[in-house]
RNA sequence: GGCGAGGUAGCUCAGCUGGUUAGAGCGACGGACUCAUAAUCCGUAGGUCGUGGGUUCGAGUCCCACUCUCGCUACCA
C-alpha cells in the first residue's frame, strides 16, 4: 500500500546562517524522506525560512534595507546551503508570503470565533525614540540583584537572577541608549488551556518519543499558561485582522509556514492541499525538530491547528544538539562551523554519512568528533563499500567488454541473504535508527570484501580461469548494487554515481530484489575521494573568529591596504552588501601614543547614539595625537572587534593611501564636510 | 536550585525483560595478499562495565547513596 506522507524539518530563522547544527535535523530528515521515496510511498518533503520578528526588522534597520530584501537574501543562501548537502526538499518556500498570511488569519479569525483568543493589558518597556515596544533582549541595563552591570532585560548573566525589564535599574534600550517609558498597550492570548484535554490524549496517541511525553507531563502538571500571540507596530509581519498596528507574534505564523510550502507546492502541481491539512485526511504528517522548541510544537501547534479547523500531526520526532569533539560548538574553537564554511573543504556526503551513523530514533545530542568523522567515513565507505566496485569492476572492463554475467552465477547464498538482509535495514531506517541502519549495512559490505578475499580473482586471472572470474566479480558488483541501493537514501550523489556506473534505472528499494544479469557497465571512475585530514584543520581554521587565527600585529586594524602590484578595481558587489558594512560619522574624543607600537595611535571615538569606541589605527606615521582631537572622521562601526597585544580595537577608521606604501606618511584619514554629526550613518 | 540524559576497551558506540569466559566498528600491534583510492583478509593486545553499598544462587543489566559530565530550566516560550 502507497502511504501518502508528509514530512518537515525545523524553519531555519532568516536572521542567520545556517550550521552545522541545522544540518543535523535536515540531513536526518531528508534521509528519512529519501528512504520513503525509495520505498515507492509517496513522500513530500517541505519546509521555508522563518522570516519575521524583531530580530529580522532590526537587522534590516541597520543594513539600511528593507525586510524584504534582507530576508530574500537569506532565502537564497539558505536554499544554496542545503542545495550542496543535498537536501532534497519537495518546496522549500518563506512565511512572509500570502499563502502564510492567509493560513495565519484563517486560524487567528477560527479561534477568535471559537473563543479561544482573549485581551489583556500588557505593561512593557517602550523606546520613545526608537518608536517601539522593546523585547526583552532589546533592553540592557544594571540587575536589581548584584548590581552587575550591561545585563539583558529578563535575566542576569552575573548572577543568573530573573526579573521583570521594568525591574532593571538604569536601563536603556539596547538600539539607540535611551531610557525606555513603561506603556500599556492590550495583547492577544491564545487561549491553551481550553485545549489541555486535547492535547493530553494527544500526547498519548503515540505521537511523541516516550521521554518527550514525559517532558509535556511535567508542562501539566505546572499548568498550561495563555500565550501572547500579538506584537505592537512596528513589527515585521503579519497585521492582526481586525486590528490597527498590532500583529501576530513570529511564532504565530512560523508553524504555519509548513502548511504556507504545502500550498504553494499544492498550486503549482495541482495537488491536493485539503487531503494532507484539512480534518479528515489520511495522510501521515510529521515534523521533525530539535528539542529546544518542543513547547511550540507539542503545545501550541497542535493546539492551534484543533482550534484553527485543521488536523493534526501524526507525529513530532525531536532530537537532541550537535556537539563537535564532545563540546558545545565555539566560535573560538573553530567549531561554530558554517554550512558553507564546510562546504568549502569537503564532501558533504561525508557528513551525510557520519551523522547516520550516529543518529538514532532517542533524543540524545549528536557529537561530531572530527577523528572519528576521518576513520569512519574513510573506512566504511571508501576502504569497504566503494572498494567493493573499484577492485572487480576493472576485471569486468578488462576481461569482459564490461559485461556481467548473462546467468547470476552460484554465490553460496550470498546475494539472497544481502536482500533478506534489506527487511531489517529498511526497519531501521523506518524507526529512524540509522546508526542500526549503517551498522548491518557495513556488516554486509565486511561480507562483500570476504567473498572476494576467499575467491581471489587475481589469482584466477592468472590462472586464466575466465569463467571463475568473471563469475566473482559479476558476484562482487552485484552485492555492491544492492548496498549502494541501502545506502541511496544517505549518499544521493554516490547512488547516483553508482547507478550511472552500473547503467541503472533507479535504485528503488525494491529493485535490487533481482541481481544484474548481461548489463554492461560503464568504465570505472574513482566514486569518492578519502577525506584528506588537512582539510579538516582548514575548515576549523576558516571557523575561528581573525583575532585568534593571526599573530598580533600592530598594524593590522589601520588602513593599510593590501599592496598588489596590479592596481585593479575589486569584485563587484551588490547595493545590499555594500549596506552590510555600518559606515558612521565619528568624533575623535583623545588620541594617544601606544606604548610600544611605533605605527599605532590609540582613538576614542565618539559614535553619537552607538556610544564612545576605542580604535587602534596605524596613522602614527602620518599624525600627531594631538592634531586629531576633535576632528570629525569615519568608522566601520560594525566590524568584528579585534584583540590587539595593546588592547580591544572596536572598529577601524578610514584613510585613503597609496597603493605601493611607499611613503609612510602619505596617509589621509577621511572627514565629512561640516555639519555632520558623531553616529550620523553614511550611505 | 529544579528536571532530564549519561558515565562500558585509545576513539565512537551495542549490550532486550538480571544468567555461559562483556561485544562491534575504528585505531594500535603482528602477519597475509596485491585486484583495488597504502584499500582488503587473518590474528593479537587492551576493559575490576564512574565509586561504594545492597537485593539475588547469580548484576554492566534491579535498589540506595555518592561522584563526575552534558543538556534543559529557574514563572519563559
Amino acid at each position: 500500500m502507497i502511504r501518502r506522507i508528509l514530512v518537515t524539518s525545523a524553519l531555519p530563522y532568516a536572521n542567520g546562517s545556517i550550521h552545522l547544527g541545522h544540518l543535523v535535523e535536515t540531513i536526518q530528515t531528508d534521509i528519512w524522506v529519501r528512504f520513503h521515496k525509495a520505498q515507492g510511498h509517496e513522500c513530500r518533503y517541505f519546509c521555508a525560512d522563518d522570516t519575521h520578528g524583531t530580530p529580522i526588522m532590526i537587522r534590516a534597520r541597520n543594513e539600511g534595507i528593507a525586510p524584504e530584501l534582507l530576508v530574500a537574501r537569506m532565502h537564497e543562501e539558505h536554499l544554496a546551503d542545503f542545495r550542496d548537502f543535498h537536501i532534497g526538499f519537495d518546496n522549500y518556500y518563506t512565511t512572509h508570503s500570502a499563502e502564510n498570511r492567509h493560513f495565519a488569519e484563517e486560524i487567528y479569525l477560527n479561534l477568535l470565533q471559537g473563543g479561544h483568543i482573549a485581551v489583556e493589558t500588557v505593561h512593557q518597556a517602550y523606546c520613545d525614540h526608537d518608536a517601539m515596544f522593546l523585547p526583552d533582549r532589546f533592553i540592557r541595563g544594571t540587575c536589581p540583584k548584584c548590581g552587575a552591570a550591561d545585563q539583558y532585560g529578563d535575566s542576569c548573566e552575573h548572577c543568573s537572577a530573573t526579573y521583570s525589564p521594568l525591574d532593571l535599574k538604569d536601563s536603556y534600550c539596547a538600539l539607540c541608549r535611551e531610557h525606555p517609558v513603561t506603556r500599556s498597550s492590550e495583547h492577544f492570548f491564545f487561549q491553551l488551556s481550553h485545549f489541555e484535554t486535547f492535547l493530553k490524549d494527544w500526547t498519548r496517541s503515540g505521537a511523541l518519543q516516550s521521554e518527550m511525553a514525559n517532558k509535556l507531563e511535567e508542562w501539566y502538571a505546572s499548568g498550561l499558561k495563555n500565550w501572547d500571540i500579538s506584537r505592537d507596530g512596528p513589527y515585521f509581519g503579519f497585521e492582526i485582522p481586525g486590528q490597527s498596528n498590532k500583529y501576530f507574534y513570529v511564532w504565530l505564523d512560523a508553524p504555519i509556514g509548513y502548511m504556507a510550502s504545502t500550498l504553494h507546492y499544492c498550486n503549482q502541481t495541482g495537488i491536493s492541499f485539503d487531503e494532507y491539512w484539512r480534518p479528515g485526511s489520511q495522510a501521515e504528517v510529521y515534523h521533525f525538530i530539535g528539542k529546544d522548541i518542543l513547547y511550540f510544537h507539542t503545545l501550541f501547534w497542535p493546539a492551534m491547528l484543533k482550534g484553527g479547523g485543521f488536523r493534526t500531526p501524526t507525529s513530532v520526532f525531536v532530537h537532541g544538539f550537535l556537539t563537535v569533539n564532545g563540546q558545545k560548538m565555539s566560535k573560538s574553537r573553530g567549531t561554530f562551523i558554517n554550512a558553507r564554511t564546510y562546504l568549502d573543504h569537503l564532501d558533504p556526503e561525508y557528513l551525510r554519512y557520519y551523522y547516520a551513523c550516529k543518529l538514532t530514533a532517542r533524543v540524545e545530542d549528536l557529537d561530531l568528533n572530527l577523528d572519528d568523522f576521518v576513520h569512519r567515513v574513510n573506512a566504511d565507505i571508501v576502504g569497504k563499500v566503494v572498494n567493493l566496485a573499484s577492485r572487480t569492476a576493472g576485471f569486468i572492463q578488462k576481461s569482459f567488454a564490461g559485461q556481467l554475467c548473462e546467468v547470476y552465477p552460484e554465490d553460496g547464498g550470498l546475494y539472497a541473504s544481502f536482500v533478506q538482509a534489506g527487511n531489517e535495514i529498511a526497519q531501521h531506517y523506518e524507526e529512524r535508527e540509522f546508526a542500526k541502519a549503517m551498522r548491518a549495512i557495513m556488516a554486509l559490505a565486511d561480507q562483500a570484501n570476504r567473498f572476494i578475499e576467499e575467491n581471489a580473482p587475481w589469482n584466477l586471472a592468472k590462472q586464466g580461469d575466465l569463467t571463475k572470474l568473471h563469475q566473482v566479480c559479476s558476484v562482487a558488483l552485484n552485492l555492491f548494487r544492492v548496498l549502494m541501493t541501502y545506502l541511496a537514501p544517505v549518499l544521493p550523489q554516490l547512488a547516483e554515481k553508482t547507478r550511472h556506473l552500473l547503467n541503472l534505472n533507479d535504485l528503488h528499494w525494491a529493485s535490487c530484489q533481482q541481481p544484474l544479469n548481461g548489463t554492461t557497465i560503464q568504465p570505472f571512475s574513482h566514486l569518492m575521494a578519502r577525506v584528506d585530514a588537512k582539510r579538516i584543520e582548514a575548515m576549523l581554521s576558516a571557523s575561528r573568529p581573525l583575532e585568534e587565527n593571526s599573530t598580533p600585529q600592530p598594524a593590522a586594524p589601520a588602513p593599510v591596504p593590501a599592496p598588489s602590484s596590479a592596481e585593479s578595481a575589486s569584485a563587484t558587489i551588490q547595493l545590499d552588501q555594500f549596506a552590510q558594512v555600518d559606515l558612521r560619522v565619528a568624533r575623535i574624543r583623545q588620541a594617544e601614543l601606544v606604548e610600544g607600537a611605533d605605527k599605532l595611535l590609540k582613538l576614542t571615538l565618539d559614535v553619537g547614539s552607538l556610544g564612545t569606541r576605542t580604535v587602534f589605527a596605524g596613522i602614527r606615521a602620518a599624525y600627531q595625537p594631538e592634531a586629531l582631537v576633535g576632528r570629525l572622521t569615519v568608522v566601520v562601526a560594525n566590524l568584528a572587534a579585534r584583540k590587539m597585544k595593546f588592547g580591544l580595537s572596536q572598529g577601524m577608521v578610514l584613510a585613503a593611501s597609496h597603493p605601493d606604501a611607499t611613503d609612510k606618511t602619505a596617509l589621509f584619514l577621511l572627514s565629512p564636510d561640516a555639519g555632520a554629526e558623531p553616529g550620523m550613518r553614511i550611505q
